[in-house]
DNA sequence: CGAGCAATTGAAATGGGTCAAGACGTGTGG
DNA sequence: CCACACGTCTTGACCCATTTCAATTGCTCG
């Protein structure tokens, strides 16, 4: 039923990346999604010397990797367009999805910054992202302090995002955990998507990754898919996500924090 | 059984916080847990920034809280010592606790640095912190870089910690899950306590914060505790942890990454 | 000594997992 | 154009880890 003919992400066979160089027609300061990113903050000077660093743009195809656990990739990657999924590989070969990242995301931070990754980063759709070399990425946070701040933001914001869904996780039914899962989808997609902000919206994820990223059987996210539908509060139907009632799906994804009076 | 005179988080009263001020006597040159802490890389004139912003000590009681869920805290606070636990409260009542956190880690960081805070920070033991204003606290990170970067760093640090959780939480039973908090706790405090390498570890906590950490029922934690005991793997009566058997210890907390081979 | 909280233990209920068989859709090759 | 293969989604039956409810035992402290 679904066909996205420019995200394409149900097959995986696309151009193989050829890196767009950066230039006058893919300049910083024309990016579209430059608020969303850990550029936002940034005047023009600052902006040079950020473009001065980058590489210029990547394309991954759907269902390759940008880089894996174990690995320490050689770039950090902004988002552009499409998705990718964070997820670590158990030794019993259990995959646990950690976050599903859309446009605007900053990926392959960690921790240590100059050792190997604790996780995989992993297309789910066509993929475009602005890379930076992680060699000298030290001495541009240094140059542009704006963007350290900034930085510093988007990974607090990762880590509040991990506790939450750990929250739904931990404490969670498994319809609990997929109302919350697919309320906050929407949610973000909402922001980067400027277009239909009625019709269904397009997930290029299947029931496996939603198990994968809740501590759930696929076959039991099957079920629990029915149940919702059935009560007419969400419909995931192929890749088609439609919310039919959402004061009822954001009551049903319920873990929300208990609001402390002043 | 347990009786710690200093650190005394047994009873939660203890005298009420008269912030110790910045001095000679208190100086971040003299600081003993820099090493550990958001300042690790900082040079001499870096720290004086620091310093010149920081207020000084503050002394929190076991039992107190650092700062509330929806309300926005006046400091960021360093661990000097003692040990807090970041937790979410549920709107149903619930506890989820996200981290716990011992000497040098930096608390009070939010994506919005001026909104409200997404959880609670409650200290487990009396608890020293180092508190710097949250006001102007942009200013100090654009002058002195290196800490935006290594608070990113710490942020990014929090966020792999809680995708590990979330990987055992969402993917372990109840023995692995706790195995693996226990060998977590012991090793930190190992980095920070030079002292006791082989006798009991004591836990300022109890089996329901472990069950509220890790998605279990107190109940279920007692049983599965018993049978880590009666399995000679690890002890842990009153506050005092045991590791019986290292290897058995490691091997049953097992839900470590898969190794990527090269 | 009694209050109160933490830890135990038992019995019964259940959410979600496991195993297994089908159904559906879509792309591929003959 | 049809047949087949493969991946995804469904559905049923059974099982078990964990929860829930409830009662008891300690331990610590006032």
């Amino acid at each position: 039923m679904y066909h996205s003919g420019a995200s394409g992400y149900t097959s995986p066979m696309e151009s193989p990346a050829a890196p767009t160089p950066k230039g006058p027609g893919n300049s910083c300061v024309n990016c579209g999604v430059r608020s969303a990113t850990v550029c936002a903050a940034l005047g023009d000077p600052q902006l040079e010397e950020v473009e001065a660093h980058k590489v210029g743009d990547h394309y991954f195809p759907a269902g390759s990797d940008l880089f894996l656990q174990g690995t320490q990739s050689e770039y950090l990657y902004t988002i552009k367009e499409g998705w990718v999924m964070l997820y670590t590989l158990l030794q019993d070969g259990r995959r646990q999805i950690n976050e599903f990242c859309l446009t605007g995301a900053f990926i392959g931070c960690q921790s240590d910054m100059m050792g190997p990754s604790s996780y995989s980063a992993q297309a789910l759709t066509g993929v475009t992202v602005c890379a930076l070399p992680r060699e000298g990425i030290d001495a541009v946070f240094q140059r542009v302090p704006e963007m350290a701040v900034r930085f510093a933001c988007i990974a607090t914001k990762s880590m509040e995002s991990a506790f939450a869904t750990l929250a739904t996780v931990g404490r969670g039914t498994a319809r609990e955990r997929i109302a919350h899962l697919l309320a906050d989808l929407e949610a973000r997609s909402q922001v980067v998507q400027t277009e239909s902000s009625a019709g269904p919206l397009a997930l290029p994820i299947t029931q496996e990754h939603i198990g994968d990223a809740l501590g759930l059987t696929s076959v039991h996210v099957s079920r629990t898919l029915k149940q919702l539908r059935e009560d007419d509060i969400v419909s995931l139907r192929g890749h088609a996500l439609h919310i039919l009632d959402r004061p009822a799906l954001m009551d049903v994804a319920g873990i929300t924090p208990h609001q402390t009076q002043t």
